[in-house]
RNA sequence: GGCUACGUAGCUCAGUUGGUCAGAGCAUCGCACUCAUAAUGCGAGGGUCGGUGGUUCGAGUCCACCCGUAGCCA
């Protein structure tokens, strides 16, 4: 039976480009999307820039353009980036828009008339240069508790004490620098706690990850509280209904952006919205989002929907943050990286790959290994699944005019791969996409087993054996056209190669029922290259010289341009690196290395044997007899020429600009350096 | 500070309800092969499953505490 599944992702913010950080969650929902409508599902993935609110506002203003023409080129940006990658969204759209409007306005009326809307005046800052009031975000002052300098108006990052701004000491405002004023205003909120019991049954109905759900059972003892979801002019978003100066906060109309987008594909496409979104809609409604926003989606979210006589989320699916190697991404690392300095430097489907391989079902945050990367895609994608191609396309090809066998000689180890498709279909169902990696590449495995069992490249050698070889090719071509079936929801862009190599339309789940056979193939290209580990330090490199701050940026001429200073260590961990005296005895050129010397150095008694690319900076005579600084507990490296037993310290960019180091006279071989 | 997760081979990760669960891929080393984008196949080494206690006939798997990491605290 076809499912009719509504699918989201969260809005990104139209103040700025989207990173990598944002596509885990993106590249996650295109897979599952993709993958329903590979299975024959009615599936909609609606998406939207999240266009409101004062930093929307301030922004535009800084710019000095208006806040309309700040978020039509923001979304232009975000179009253009998630197509790159793929992102195969039915709708994008912006919460800045009429059907949003009207949604807002009606769901607003609707929870007001039921009498779940209350309004009170409160204090707040109030900018008095600027005629605004201030979001706690836009203060800074002294910490009340521990001092600290330069604290926002609600917490303070040194202590970890939180507040409320007016407690603030020496607060000024960040958009003017005036001493903010305390000031009263009208201000609208949802009741919250009127939905409790709702909220409770929702929550534990599995409707959410069970570590959402404890989550939200945490804030269920806390006690639910209602929010504020008024804003004072000037504000850039929706008007409240029946109000002069009021405006909905941003957070308000947000999630009925999804409403509204997935209204403004309806009308263009004549789709009924109302079955999809009446409260007791038999349609499936996914909410795909990060886990730092999981209190408005499984609380605010649910209870304005139910207030509102709307149906609820079938499921909310959080995922955790990505990192770089290890560590959050950071700006002067150069692993803060936007989707568009990676596509100057890499394929985007190799990160859907690669985010796939490493996704599961879990709120876990999601690491981004550089080295790992690099060696998984060309282990996997090219190694593996793009060469079982590429070998046995190669027979097909030369030797039978690119034509398939009429039937298969391993009937049983194909079916086994259809088999095995529903388990695949089951992972991929689940959102548990690294299983559905793995084992693909157990299959393909299993492919190239075969191929090397059957070894064709010695069958072909003999007239006799050759209408076996393709046969073998046949199977192996019709093996891997099942194996980019499996993986088309993750790299759609390889698979439609695929597809136009095995010269068949696009493939559906069900397509490897059949296989393919007394048909011709097209002559085979590489489906997909080498990822080169240059290509990835590029990509850091340019992502540190675009975000380096302006103010105290290195003179151009300077080595700290090229390399900025490191992070720091701690003592201990440079106590671990053994820096010793050493004399250079010998030093002479190597045979068929033209930028290496080859060193014997005298470390007090112990003599060791070092490679070092000093050839270009000087002659091997300039160095016998001198002092110099060596890493003596490094790990020998076996070389082409021999096994190198330290390293020499030199400084300078290289080639023939390198400069070793020397000890001031008195130093001996093998003191200790520290 | 409170809370929620996580911490398993060099790296990235699997390990359902406690009992062949000590695994996979990559990396490393050896052998084979040469059809293939130096890709593939076979084999080997490598972990006291963060630490310390506890429950149990038996614990990565449950409990307590500690250490570390990430996030949330509307």
């Amino acid at each position: 039976m076809q499912r009719n599944i509504l699918v989201t992702s969260a809005l990104p913010y139209a103040n700025g480009p989207i990173h990598l950080g944002h596509l885990v969650e993106y590249i996650q929902t295109d897979i599952w999307v993709r993958f329903q409508k590979l299975r024959g599902n009615h599936c909609i993935y609606v998406c939207a820039d999240d266009a409101h609110g004062t930093p929307i506002m301030l922004k535009a203003r800084e710019l000095g353009i208006t806040p309309e023409e700040l978020i039509e080129r923001m979304g232009r940006e975000h179009r253009e980036d998630f197509a790159a990658f793929g992102i195969g969204f039915d709708n994008y759209y912006t919460t800045h828009s009429p059907e949003n409007r009207e949604l807002s306005e009606l769901i607003y009326t609707r929870l007001r008339e039921a009498g779940h809307i209350d309004s009170r005046t409160i204090k707040q800052a109030f900018d008095p240069e600027q005629g605004m009031f201030l979001p706690d975000r836009y203060i800074k002052g002294d910490c009340p508790r521990c001092g600290a300098a330069g604290q926002y108006g609600d917490s303070c990052e040194v202590c970890g004490a939180t507040y409320t701004p007016t407690e603030l000491k020496n607060a000024v405002s960040v958009v003017s620098g005036a001493t903010p004023e305390e000031r009263e205003s009208l201000h609208y909120f949802f009741r919250l706690q009127d939905f409790e019991t709702m909220l409770k049954d929702w929550a534990r109905g599995g409707h959410v990850q069970q570590e959402v759900a404890n989550k939200l059972e945490e804030w269920f003892t806390e006690g639910l509280r209602e929010w504020d979801i008024s804003r004072d002019a000037p504000y850039f978003g929706f008007q409240i209904p029946g109000t002069e100066d009021k405006y909905f906060y941003v957070w308000l109309d947000a999630p009925i952006g999804y409403m509204a987008s997935f209204r403004n594909w309806c009308d263009r496409h004549g789709e009924d919205f109302d079955a999809w979104w009446k409260a007791d809609s038999d349609t499936e409604l996914y909410h795909f989002i990060g886990k730092d926003i999981v209190y408005f989606h499984a609380l605010f979210w649910p209870a304005m929907l139910h207030g509102a006589g709307f149906r609820k989320p079938t499921r909310i699916c959080a995922h955790g943050f990505m990192t770089v190697d290890g560590a959050k991404m950071s700006k002067s690392r150069g692993t803060f990286i936007m989707a568009r300095t990676y596509l100057n430097h890499l394929d985007p489907e190799y990160l859907r790959y690669y985010m796939a391989a490493k996704l599961g079902s879990h709120v876990h945050d999601l690491d981004l290994n550089l080295d790992d990367f690099t060696q998984r895609v060309n282990a996997d994608l090219v190694g593996k699944l793009v060469n079982i191609a590429s070998r046995s396309s190669s027979f097909i090809n030369k030797r039978f005019d690119g034509r398939l066998a009429a039937e298969l000689p391993a009937p049983a180890l194909y079916r086994d791969f259809v088999a095995r498709g529903e388990q695949i279909a089951e992972a991929y169902e689940n959102r548990e996409f690294s299983r559905v990696i793995r084992d693909i590449m157990a299959l393909a495995d299993q492919a190239n087993q075969y191929f090397d069992e059957e070894q064709p490249w010695v069958l072909a050698k003999d007239a006799r054996t050759l209408p076996r070889v393709q046969a073998v090719c046949t199977q192996t071509l019709n093996l891997f056209r099942v194996l980019m079936v499996y993986l088309k929801p993750v790299v759609p862009k390889i698979a439609a190669e695929a597809e136009a190599f095995l010269n068949v339309d696009a493939q559906d789940w069900q397509a490897v029922q059949t296989p393919l056979l007394d048909h011709t193939i097209n002559r085979f290209k590489p489906l997909a290259t080498r990822v080169e580990r240059e290509a990835v330090d590029a990509m850091v490199e340019e992502s540190r010289e675009t975000l380096a701050p302006k103010g105290d940026a290195p003179a151009a001429d300077s080595p700290l341009a090229d390399h900025p200073i490191a992070d720091p260590v701690d003592v201990d961990t440079f106590g671990q690196i053994d820096l010793r005296v050493a004399r250079i005895e010998d030093a002479a050129v190597v045979d068929g290395a033209d930028k290496l010397l080859q060193l014997t150095l005298d470390l007090g008694g112990e003599k060791r044997n070092v490679f070092a690319g000093l050839r270009a900076a000087y002659a091997p005579e300039d160095l016998r007899g001198r002092l110099t600084v060596v890493v003596a507990n490094l790990k020998p490296r076996k070389m082409r020429f021999g096994v190198s037993e330290g390293m020499v310290l030199a400084a300078g960019p290289g080639g023939d600009a390198l400069y070793i180091l020397e000890p001031d006279s008195g130093a001996m071989p093998g003191m200790r350096i520290r």
